[in-house]
This record gives C-alpha cells, sequence and structure tokens, in this order.
DNA sequence: GTGATGAAACAGACTGGTTGGTTTGGTTTA
DNA sequence: TAAACCAAACCAACCAGTCTGTTTCATCAC
C-alpha cells in the first residue's frame, strides 16, 4: 500500500467513476464506493470532506484525462499529417482505433453523467462539465478555421458547429452503444462523421487525392 | 378534479419527468414527486405500487409519445414530398421546427437518463428503453433503404447507421445544448446532419435539382 | 327522489431501514 | 511528530413503503 494515501484516494476514485457510469452519482452511496474500494469510511472522509467533494474530484480528474487524451492524439496527428483537414480525419481515426481497441467495453462520459443529475451539483463542478466540453471546440478550433479557409466547404458551417458535432457524436453512440451492447456502434458512427468531414470538404483536392479509405496502418510510420 | 384518478395519475407522471430530467430517478424520491405534482403519499402508492413501477410507467409514457412524434412528423413529411431521400431531408427539417419552437427550453430524453442510471432498473424497463431507442430504426429504416436504392450514397452506409446517427444526433447535441445552455445547439447539428444525408446521396439529381436550402414553408402548402 | 352499498380515490401519520456525515480512539509508517 | 489510515459507534434527516382511515360517486332497490 501506498504511504502517502494516493493510492488510497486512487482507488476511491476509480471505485466511485465505476459505480457512477454505473447508477449515476446519486445512487452511488458512500458506503457502496468504500465497499468497491476496500476502504474504510474513516479513509474516505480522512480525504474528501464531504460527498459532494468526491463529485468535484471525480469530474475534475475525467477532465484532465479527457483534455489530455485529445490533446495527446491530436498530437499525434499533427505528426503524420500536415494538412489541417487530414489532421482533423486522422484525428478521427485514431479514435476509433482507441475505442475499438477497448474490444467489448463501451466507454462512459463523466460529463454527460453530471448533466443528466445536474440539480445534484453545485455551480463550480458544474463549471467543470462546461469547460470539458468547451475545450474540444478550443483544441479543434484553429484546425478547423484552417481547413474552411483552406478549402470553401459545400455548406455554409463554423468550426464551433463541427467541433461539437464530433463531440455529440460521441456522447449519443454511447448512449445507443449502450442501450444495444453494441461495441462497434461508436466507431462507425464516427466513420459516418469522417465521411461529412470527407464531402464537406470535397474540393479540397482532386479526386484521387483524398482517399476513400485513410490507411491509417500506413501513416503509423 | 377529475373524479377517476387519470388526472392524478399524469399529475404524478408529469411531476416525476420533470424532476428525472433534472436530477436523474435515484434523487428524485417519492416525497419530492408528490410535493411537486400536489397529491398525498396515500394518491401515489395507491395508483403505483412502488417507486420502480413509477419508473416503468413513466418511460412506456415517453416511449409512446416518442414513437408517435416520430411517425407524426414521418407521415407529415410522406404527404409533402414523393421521394424518400426528399422526405427524409423534410423529417430533420421538421424536426428543426419543433425544437425551435419550444424557444429557450431544451428537451430532454427519458431514454438517455435512464442509460445514465442502467443499474437501477430491471430488465423489463431497460428493454423498453432499448425497444424505443430501436423504434427510429425501424421506422426509418424503409426510407433509407429506398433512398441508397434510388442513388448509390457517395461512401458505403448502412440504413440502420443512418437511422442512429439520426438519434445520437439528437442525444449528443441535448446534451451539450443543456451544458452550454444554448437552445439552438441542437437545430444547428440536425442541420449538419441534413448537410451529411444531402452529400452523402449528392449524385441523386443533377446540380440544381437538390436546393441548398430546403424551402419547407414553401413545402407547407 | 331517497337512502343504502361498495369500490375506487384519496389523506396523512407512521415505520424500519438507509443516507451522508461525525466522533472517538487507536495503529502504522516515513 | 505528523500524516495516513482503521474500526466502529453514533446521529439526524430522509427514504420507500404501510397502515388506517375518510371522501367521493356510480349503482340500484325502494
Amino acid at each position: 500500500m501506498g504511504k502517502d494515501g494516493t493510492q488510497t484516494k486512487r482507488a476511491i476514485l476509480d471505485a466511485a467513476e465505476q459505480l457512477v457510469f454505473r447508477r449515476g452519482f446519486a445512487a452511488s452511496s458512500v458506503d457502496d464506493v468504500i465497499a468497491a474500494a476496500g476502504v474504510t469510511k474513516g479513509a474516505f472522509f480522512h480525504h474528501f470532506r464531504t460527498k459532494a467533494e468526491l463529485g468535484q474530484a471525480l469530474v475534475e480528474r475525467f477532465a484532465r484525462r479527457d483534455r489530455a487524451h485529445l490533446e495527446r492524439n491530436l498530437a499525434r496527428a499533427e505528426r503524420l499529417a500536415g494538412d489541417p483537414l487530414m489532421q482533423l480525419l486522422l484525428l478521427v481515426g485514431l479514435f476509433e482505433e482507441d475505442i475499438e481497441s477497448l474490444g467489448s467495453e463501451i466507454p462512459g462520459c463523466l460529463f454527460a453523467c453530471y448533466i443528466y443529475e445536474a440539480q445534484l451539483f453545485d455551480a463550480r463542478t458544474l463549471d467543470i462539465v462546461a469547460k470539458g466540453l468547451l475545450a474540444w471546440r478550443d483544441l479543434l478550433r484553429p484546425k478547423f478555421e484552417a481547413a474552411i479557409r483552406n478549402c470553401e466547404p459545400q455548406r455554409p458551417v463554423t468550426p464551433d458547429e463541427l467541433a461539437d458535432q464530433l463531440l455529440a457524436t460521441i456522447e449519443g453512440a454511447m448512449i445507443l452503444g449502450r442501450s444495444h451492447r453494441d461495441p462497434t456502434l461508436l466507431p462507425r458512427q464516427l466513420r459516418q462523421y469522417r465521411n461529412y468531414l470527407e464531402l464537406l470538404f470535397a474540393r479540397w483536392m482532386p479526386a484521387k487525392a483524398v482517399p476513400n479509405d485513410l490507411a491509417l496502418a500506413d501513416a503509423e510510420r
């Protein structure tokens, strides 16, 4: 066991996150959390003054990881391609890979969980959620701006709309995938989003220059 | 007041639905529900044997209304246009109108609420949720099949994928719209979906035949 | 028309268990 | 010594659900 309590704290956060994904925050009692984490009540309230504080710490950690994941894949895409549009298409492809590598597990989003129980949380916690969702706009905006600048899209669109659409696709497809217990639903919806980007920016290059099938494996080198 | 209990029952269901939209099912106690509905505990447990029974009745009613709403707009679209693809584009446009007419209110989806608290509900209730979400596939499948048959799409797609995409767009955009308190986000995402359908089936007719802007007002006549 | 009857529609006090959270008092480890 | 725990008793508030009535109203004999 960790001497400095970070392991205990992480065990509590991990257990709580899993519980919240499955039954929501309200129905995940402190007793449930400590039982799942294998710690005592004393330990819990040593690390978190209230359950609300756990809720905030939970979504803060999730927001940090979510942003890091997006930044990491964006950096990868930037290394693999020079053109902003190519980078975006690649980014979505990398997401598809990530999700497919999870096997039959369907990822969840703590932001969405909190939105559906919004009244339980204070303004500070909900602000973390909102900022976490807006981070996608902020990080993708320059790319979409460049793509729109480089090639007039077939339909009038804004960068924020396209960024929101990626996030909305993920959120919506996670809900459907969970209900139908179909792990392929989310990556297939991401594929639809990629299709849209390709068709929207179709005039970007002459015919063959945008390959129908993005050769991710090749680009990897 | 109605002598038969239908009014009371509806008041309970209405109040419960609003509460569940705002704070989820677990956090909506029976006491909260009866307070919001303005009825007593006796009345509540006269109409519902348990809270779980309320949960089931709630989602049953929602599924019935959701399906009816989809069927109604689909019938409208069928009356206004003959071609299946046109009908689909029109359907999405009608949804946009519906949502814009709500003003600053952002609609919620009980299906999504339940998915995010899935462990609280029994298999029968979750089955109603799953069937309610699958109804979109069932009702839209013939249209997408016809559209794909009539015009080879620019990318390989299945009817179910396109039906799921509409639903996922709505679900995801409702989450984002709620977080950012932006009632325009959902209709604008529906617009993106419509863009995708238009570009995907672009070869449907020569150039000018698919108007960039669907003249809904004209079609209304 | 009147009054008895029975069933559904409530009203609201009550109960036993659970909730988030506290407290106390100790043990382990850098 | 101080921080990181553990164990368990304890609390007031709240929870779903029960219980014992009371009101309302259609039905039907008279």
